[in-house]
DNA sequence: TTACCTCATAGGTTTTTATCTATGAGATAC
DNA sequence: GTATCTCATAGATAAAAACCTATGAGGTAA
């Protein structure tokens, strides 16, 4: 038996011969003409190289040969159908991977996201890589992920990116602070104190210094930390002052202060990226469009951003 | 996916592409040329209309949905490995089935090759239908069977048969019969006596008809009766004389006596018959195979005619 | 007998498939 | 920078597959 001969078509056939037990009417049923199917039949059994079906007194026979091949058919087709089960949920993002990764301070509101889509789609792995701007940046040019979670998103050149939450950039100091009941300050009023600050590339940072540039100032002392949370809890104890992403910031906690600095309204916005020149899993396309749907209920209405629409997921 | 466009050569690429994690490499394997594997790999993804292999920092890297339609192959593969294997097992006469028909005189000396060939080749379904000449007749008109078993083969229009058995008649008394111990009988001598026969059309009957015939003799007596079983028993009580086949009389009975007819040898043969005008199953191409070779071991040598080379088993 | 089934075969057409060669774009290796 | 891999794409061809119509042989049923 040569099996490279043998194609599904055929076999479709050969087991509509078997079901129905007539090759007239087996041609019916797949309209086809009844020459067609025996030529068919006649073909599948020179392949197989044995008798699959005879004549015996005006009523088509199985052979033995023929009733395993039938069985050996109705596994493989079985086999397939499954796949096509697998494929089906797969391209209905019930199932797959969406590897996503960020930088770190969206990790105080992916998870946000992230849960409520697992729980609502429990078969689609979800792997987040967290890492700094530079990292993320690195498995974004190799395309390691399928989104990629940015303030200020890389050069667009392979990718596009959509807006979904406004990231207001907020200063603040420890809660007994000398400016920390200021009612109006200029950013020019803080130079004098120690900034606490992320690593040169950072989003926040960037965007900071670009302002303090554009406006002539200068920083008189600054520190250099690893993360949010290390700032965070260095102003809350004293260390300095820090420009930080409102929404890192947990709520309730009395140990610092947010300025009220008039003259400079520093934000950006988190963008959802992903690469133009790669397939989009079907799983990345379910975790978006789930996204754009349930933004408002599930991140703080009042920056949220819904621009995913934008997003042209091929 | 659309599974009539898909063919088994399809996915034997595809297997050794993610086997080999190269295409050029398996279009070297497949003795095949890289654009080639490259198109069938293109054409199987748009078949199933999904990415299953994607260029990823120059290494291929076979998805999620391509990981899965590979172990469907593997699993597809592996039953039609199963199924050759049984191909070659029915084709090489250990597996499927060989029936046979037969005449009732020949359940005595049959049974002796079918067991031991029944041994030799388990696997192998031997049915066995035993009936007088023209049930078995009928059948062979209808080709129910593989292999029909005659003395006296029907015409062999769409037949062909070959003697394996010398089938000699023998005549049969009581063993205190007046003729028991004559030294040289004529058949004429026979004549005055009852004689218990089979029905008409059988071939012992039409042998011993037909020479009574040539030689003008006539029967003054005749029973008939339905089996040589019943007739041997009735013989030996006395009822009459008969004329069986040798190979019908149990060795050591005493009870009845072999006559000495001198002027009159009547004797057939045992033949195989297979039509030619139906295929030959590998199950019965094999079973006479084994007779062929076998014959002087199971049967008594002095009558075995080994003629079944003579048989064209296409 | 005729009409009407069955399946088989011959002969032909149109697609599809399986290949090839040639060529190009990227990446790596020296 | 050049050679040498990788894979992708375009264009061409020869074989095959998948059908069809027409026709015939053999059987059943009115």
């Amino acid at each position: 038996m040569n099996i490279r001969q043998l194609s599904f078509r055929l076999l479709e056939v050969f087991m509509s011969v078997v079901k129905t037990g007539s090759i007239s009417e087996t041609a019916r049923q797949l309209h086809l003409t009844q020459p067609t199917v025996s030529l068919q039949i006649k073909r599948l059994q020179e392949a197989v190289n044995e008798p699959l079906i005879i004549m015996q007194q005006q009523k088509l026979q199985v052979t033995e040969a023929g009733l395993h091949l039938f069985r050996t058919c109705e596994q493989v087709f079985g086999h397939f159908d499954d796949y096509q089960d697998y494929l089906a949920e797969l391209k209905g993002g019930e199932r797959g991977r969406c590897k996503i990764a960020m930088v770190n301070t969206a990790q105080y509101i992916l998870p946000k996201l992230l849960g409520p889509y697992s729980n609502a789609h429990p078969h689609v792995e979800l792997p987040l890589e967290i890492g700094n701007r530079s990292a993320v940046l690195a498995r974004f040019e190799r395309g390691e992920d399928d989104i990629y979670v940015f303030s200020h998103p890389p050069s667009l050149e392979h990718a596009q990116a959509a807006r979904f939450l406004h990231n207001p950039l907020v200063f603040i100091v420890p809660f007994d602070h000398s400016l920390a009941d200021v009612k109006a300050l200029t950013l020019a009023d803080l130079m004098p104190y120690r900034f606490l600050l992320r690593e040169p590339g950072s989003a926040t940072r960037m965007l900071f210094e670009s302002e303090l540039q554009s406006r002539g100032l200068v920083l008189s002392d600054s520190v250099q930390m690893a993360s949010n949370e290390a700032i965070r809890v260095a102003v809350s104890s004293g260390m300095g002052i820090a420009v930080l992403s409102h929404h890192v910031l947990p709520k309730g906690d009395n140990s610092f202060k947010v300025l009220n600095v008039t003259d400079t309204c520093l934000a950006s916005h988190w963008y959802f990226v992903v690469r133009t020149d790669r397939h989009i899993s079907h799983a990345a396309r379910s975790f978006i469009k789930f996204a754009q749907l349930n933004l408002e209920q599930y991140l703080d209405k009042q920056w949220v951003r819904n621009e995913l629409n934008g997003l042209n997921l091929h």
